[in-house]
DNA sequence: CGTCATTACGGAATGCGTAATGATA
DNA sequence: TATCATTACGCATTCCGTAATGACG
């Protein structure tokens, strides 16, 4: 196989019409280079230069070959920038996880900052419940995920968003008409609520808002995701309590009210990443999550 | 800049995910594989092996890295073999000239016999009269010419097709209900004929014919062009000889008579070219173009 | 005969293989 | 401790530069 090292004498040679001159230009003496094009050519079993004059004219396959020869030169020089913006965290892949959820709002921000910022990161996403999302980050399968907290000691994560919890309910409910909903006011409602094990976090936080306020609710209803928890209000289940990112699916009939809670934004969306991930990609993923025109933008 | 020969290590030493299985596939030992590699590395500025076991595991730049390397190779590979096959003829840039008349019949021909025998040529086309075609092949910015004869010495010429000359005249004119139309017929009548220094060939040609038969017509007009012949015809302006072919442009109110002649096919084609052209694609190219069923297909 | 490419030759650098060392599971 | 990668060292090859030769205009 012939050498990247013939390839730039041969491009020289052809390109200045001149071995003197093409010599030159690569800082060396005639002789060796006229010997790299001889290599070259012996090596190719071809021959790329007419020396039938005194001056340099290339054959039709050398024309053919000088065509290549550019790009593969191109193309070496390129992936060597390509490599070192990998390793500057500017290229590579970084694979995302994210819970539904998270889909609606935070998600899109991130995105759209990454594609802006690291044009060059490709990022795969999986749509995953912070559960499965753990345990890929932890067996190396996921560089990161947006997840609900708690999260492990084996992996970090930083807070990205908090929002405030807004109430879902039917527009002709008689709540409907006030901007603000007390807690009390559910105090006996029917409440369509989250399932205790696939969607834990937000069992756990209405459970806990609720019974913080001594509010006891007829559970009517679970289900596991908040697009399904919609559905069921809008069916005239009852009242849901939900994100307030939630509220960007516009459900037909369906209206969403501030409700004051003892936190102001107790729901909470968390990067995870394991702390020993070698892709450099990941570093500069996170400080554009992690910057406050992310996380708040 | 790194070398085609690290890339080779590289990629193995990533497929095989063992420096000692690698090196038993280049047919070398490990200890000069390790310095290929840590050399490529170095050049790059980039870890690509992660190194912290005794595994041998790719770093996010390493996967990357991998995929460029891969495609260099293969790339690499590639230019030879195609500047192999420009040498043997059977890739490259051919430039053909042809006359406008040559394009109704011989070209279409020419041209799907290359396309099927030589798919790897590209033949860049010029349409020009024969003077310009062989100037252009004498200057060397031609590789080959169809051409009408005769042509100067110091550029080879074969004949490729010859055929008929044949009558074109308006539908409704009185010789139209004929099958074949005798010279002697035109004796007197109203012929369209050609310029007889653009088109130089059939003002001799048909001066000849008519001369040899001792006819003479009443020259009405000189065109360059069949086409414009042709055109003129249509209008009523008289007859025309034109070669067999033409009679593929299909002119509204225009029929095509054949005509005896002393000889029976007097329009000749020939392909042109320098002797000294080096260009391979030229010899397949003439190879295929003189082959029988192109001449007679 | 002057310019330009190729061949001739000597020294430096590169690259492989064998042997020794180091590190990990 | 056994395996696997890296470092150490000696030898062959490659590659450059200077000098000499050859060829075209």
């Amino acid at each position: 196989m012939f050498t990247i090292h013939q390839l730039r004498g041969f491009v020289a040679v052809a390109e200045e019409g001149h071995f003197g001159r093409a010599a030159q230009r690569l800082s060396m003496t005639q002789p060796p280079l006229s010997r790299q094009i001889q290599q070259l050519e012996k090596e190719l079993r071809v021959t790329l230069i007419d020396r039938s004059g005194r001056t340099v004219r290339l054959t039709p396959a050398g024309r053919a070959f000088l065509r290549d020869a550019r790009r593969l030169l191109n193309d070496a020089e390129n992936a060597t920038q390509s490599v070192r913006r990998v390793t500057d965290g500017r290229a590579g892949v970084l694979s995302l996880g994210f819970t539904a959820t998270s889909g609606y709002g935070v998600l899109g921000t991130v995105l759209r900052a990454a594609a802006r910022e690291l044009p060059h990161v490709e990022i795969v996403l999986s749509e995953l419940v912070t559960r499965d999302q753990i345990d890929r980050i932890t067996a190396g399968t996921l560089d990161a995920g947006l997840v609900r907290p708690p999260t492990p000691p084996a992996v970090e994560s930083r807070l990205v968003r908090s929002e405030a919890l807004m109430a879902a309910l039917p527009v002709d409910h008689p709540l409907a008409v006030q901007d603000e909903i007390a807690l009390s006011a559910l105090h006996g409602a029917d409440v369509v609520g989250y399932s205790p094990l696939e969607a834990r976090y937000f069992y756990d936080l209405v459970v806990g808002v609720l019974g913080a306020a001594d509010v006891r609710p007829t559970h009517v209803q679970h289900a596991h995701q908040v697009h399904t928890v919609l559905a069921l209000v809008e069916a005239g289940m009852g009242i849901a309590l939900v994100p307030e990112t939630a509220a960007r699916l516009r459900f037909e009939g369906l209206v969403f009210r501030r409700v004051r809670t003892p936190v102001a934004e107790p729901v909470e969306l968390h990067v995870a990443w394991r702390a020993d991930n070698d892709n450099p990609a990941l570093r500069t993923f996170l400080d554009l999550t992690l910057a406050e025109n992310v996380r708040y933008g």
